[in-house]
DNA sequence: TCGATGACGTATC
DNA sequence: AGATACGCCATCG
């Protein structure tokens, strides 16, 4: 698998989390078959455009910490916006760091499940 | 080719 | 919760 297919592969899960719930990098690796590049499924989702229609706030990291993009940034300040907006609970602590509960909205199913609306297979359910 | 880097993860203190 | 150390791996300079 090549980074494009690596990709669209994440692109894939993240836009099946549900509203109001989050994962991690790591699980998103996990769920593409490759546990050990947590890292750079975060690269991928640097790629996206500002109007993408990706849920990317729902990614975090599996401490349940918005990740910094470094100072003199904003990412993490627009994606706990985007979070608090569909109801999910953000808190500052200490440091400055935004965390989310895990155990209230962590999203960790153990395979891909289904796309709600990806009719590409057309598999006609009654 | 090598070393540094990064929207990370786990283990420890 | 926060800080540090170490593992991991594609990209970059």
């Amino acid at each position: 698998m090549d980074a494009a297919e690596f990709h669209a592969e994440v692109y894939r899960v993240v836009s099946l989390i549900p509203p109001g719930m989050v994962t991690s990098y790591g699980h998103v690796a996990k769920l593409i078959g490759m546990p050990h590049h947590s890292r750079h499924v975060g690269q991928a989702l640097k790629f996206l455009p500002a109007n993408t229609q990706i849920p990317w706030q729902r990614v975090i990291s599996s401490s349940g910490a918005i990740s910094s993009r470094g100072p003199g940034t904003d990412g993490a300040a627009r994606q706990r916006a985007a979070l608090e907006d569909e109801n999910v609970e953000v808190e500052e602590g200490r440091t400055g760091e935004f965390r989310v509960d895990l155990r209230r909205y962590g999203w960790f199913p153990n395979e891909i499940p289904d796309a709600p609306n990806n009719d590409e297979d057309a598999v006609h359910e009654e």
